[in-house]
DNA sequence: GCCGTTTTCGGCCCGACTGTTTTCAGTCG
């Protein structure tokens, strides 16, 4: 088992454990324990070999005893037990909003019920209502709970998210009962999927702030509506939260819906260490009961000591602990990228020419930019052959000329092949500026063997950076198998850059693999892969998983001016 | 079941809302 399967087992223990109405306090260990494994830096087979698990925090002797079980046999004799007390269809349950441990455990023990469609069964017969503390609203809501699952209202992307939500603020921001505004949430954090949009806000006039809201132009329903919280839907499914209060408190309301829940509930745990409860509204003195204001984030984190930290960080990563010394990141922003090193025309399957291209990067203020078409094999027939390579290089000679404000680098996004080998020879690679190379096939290959195809591509010395390294599609398509740990060795063993790719269907490398890589020393770039002139504004979104990477600017290759560029190109072969 | 700037025992994040109740458990964010 990988540390993957042993968070999984981890985390199933603890959603049997309530529905067995256990203790909180041991299910939360379990949950801990979980997150503690899938956080690991190293493989949990290497912590037991040196007899280190139970000095990983929240794995204590007997979480331990259970994961050295996972490992050594694939299994436990506890979570087998647990899984023969409950069918996994019952698990499933909880899966459904509104429905917990206990109306799970319920349904099952008192009226058989084994799966979702059972469940609807007793919810519309009325059995489910004549249990002891549930009634006829109960069975609604659960029949209501899934319809919604039926309709698969789940999360959408953060791309897709941002710009309603920015059109929605500035078309609130026209009316001048609105003092502060602000999205909080996943949204503020840029998480690659959002659930629902929670915004925030002080007002003058709360009421006449609250019609502009709900008589919006893009509101499909009006959901709610009050003083202090109304709820839309709008035109494309977004459920979007508006809450107005007083701006004494602001900050605090927005640091309490800004989450994550994790980064909460540890800062939470940080301030009762220290005599403080936090909540909403500020912060108590659990000594004198007396609660204190923030209007904003800033002096909330300072009143608890410790340094502001950036919305993208608050996911419960150790934040708080480096807030707290003084070592949190100085983390990489959209102007700090000078250039974009992955983009295509109209030569392979962009949607505009070169110029217009050269022109959008320009426009962009890019201090250079690599136009990287598609090689030969690409899928759908029309990648660039060496020869059609010879003369776009020709070309871009003439596009230079045209556009001496910009430096343009000669590249390709080059097919890593099924056998690992590549598109071009290595003269053809070899007079190129920028060299990176993808998998656009062959998904279904074993880890083994995708492993060794990126592998070959990492240690051929001609190839700069690996675009979009797991080929995921948010939503879409799982990341193909891949040993990410000897990926990122390798990569920064050869001087390989590894790419974020700012497409919000992709944003590949994810955060947390963007996170591991740097902290192995690997070189990130963050490129949008445009294929229209309006791609690029993509960027935002490859710098936010930057960030939420930690990354800081040096750890970026296209951060670095030109001239450092061509150093770091340049370097000596390992 | 874990953990320690008050603790090796006695704590463990916080509040809102809902539905069923008549004082509170369950669920959510």
């Amino acid at each position: 088992m990988n540390n993957t399967d042993v968070a999984d087992a981890l985390s199933e223990i603890a959603e049997l454990l309530e529905l067995k109405d256990e203790s909180s306090f041991r299910i939360r260990a379990y949950e801990n324990a979980s997150k503690a494994v899938s956080n690991l830096n190293e493989d949990v087979q290497a912590l037991i070999e040196r007899d280190e698990l139970t000095s990983v925090k929240g794995i204590g002797k007997s979480i331990a005893e259970r994961v050295e079980d996972l490992v050594a046999q694939g299994h436990t004799a506890y979570l087998d037990d647990l899984r023969a007390e409950f069918p996994a269809g019952v698990r499933e349950l909880m899966r459904i909003p509104g429905v917990g441990p206990s109306l799970a455990r319920r349904a099952y023990q008192e009226l058989g019920v084994l799966n979702i469609e059972q469940l609807r069964a007793a919810a519309e017969s009325g059995a489910l209502a004549e249990l002891p503390r549930f009634g006829e609203k109960s069975a609604e809501n659960v029949i209501r709970a899934l319809d919604r699952v039926r309709k698969r209202e789940s999360r959408i992307s953060l791309g897709k998210a941002m710009p309603v939500v920015e059109d929605l603020i500035a078309v609130l921001q026209e009316c001048d009962a609105f003092q502060d505004l602000t999205a909080a949430g996943s949204l503020r954090r840029w998480a690659p999927t959002i659930g629902d949009i929670d915004l925030m806000a002080t007002s003058s006039d709360p009421a006449r702030a609250m019609e502009a809201f709900v008589g919006g132009p893009q509101v499909r329903q009006v959901l709610g509506q009050g003083l202090t919280k109304s709820s839309i839907l709008t035109d494309n499914g977004l459920q979007v939260d508006l809450r107005i209060v007083e701006a004494e408190a602001f900050g605090s309301l927005v640091q309490h819906f800004t989450g994550s829940r994790d980064h909460n509930i540890e800062l939470r745990e940080y301030a009762l260490a220290r005599g403080l409860s936090l909540n909403e509204y500020g912060i108590t003195s659990t000594e004198t009961r007396e609660i204190q204001a923030f209007s904003d984030e800033v002096s909330f984190y300072r009143a608890l000591g410790l340094d502001y930290i950036p919305p993208e960080l608050r996911e419960a990563g150790g934040e708080i602990e480096a807030a707290g010394n003084g070592s949190l990141p100085t983390l990489v922003t959209v102007e700090d990228i000078r250039g974009d090193l992955h983009m295509h025309s109209d030569w392979s399957d962009g949607a505009a020419s070169i110029d217009e291209m050269i022109q959008a990067a320009v426009d962009r203020g890019y201090e250079y930019v690599a136009l990287t078409d598609h090689s030969t094999t690409i899928g759908f027939g029309n990648g660039l052959s060496a020869e059609q390579l010879v003369e776009q290089g020709k070309l871009l000679e003439e596009v230079r000329k045209a556009h001496p404000e910009i430096k343009i680098l000669t590249g390709t996004e080059l097919e890593i092949k099924r056998d690992g080998s590549l598109d071009f020879p290595d003269e053809v690679l070899a007079s190129l500026d920028w060299v990176i190379a993808s998998v656009h096939s062959g998904f279904n290959q074993t880890e083994e063997e995708m492993t060794r195809r990126v592998l070959m591509a990492i240690e051929n010395p001609h190839v700069d950076a690996i675009g979009h390294p797991t080929g995921r599609l948010i939503g879409r398509r799982e990341p193909y198998a891949l040993d990410l740990e000897a990926v990122f060795r390798a990569a920064a063993k050869n001087h390989t850059a590894l790419e974020i790719n700012s497409f919000p269907d992709r944003l590949d490398l994810a955060d947390r693999h963007a996170r591991r890589a740097r902290e192995l020393g690997v070189m990130l770039t963050i490129n949008t892969d445009a294929h229209a002139p309006v791609n690029f504004e993509n960027i935002r979104y490859g710098v936010a998983m930057a960030r939420r990477a930690w990354a800081e600017p040096s750890n970026v290759l296209n951060t670095r001016s030109f001239d450092e560029l061509r150093k770091w190109l340049s370097r000596a072969a390992p």
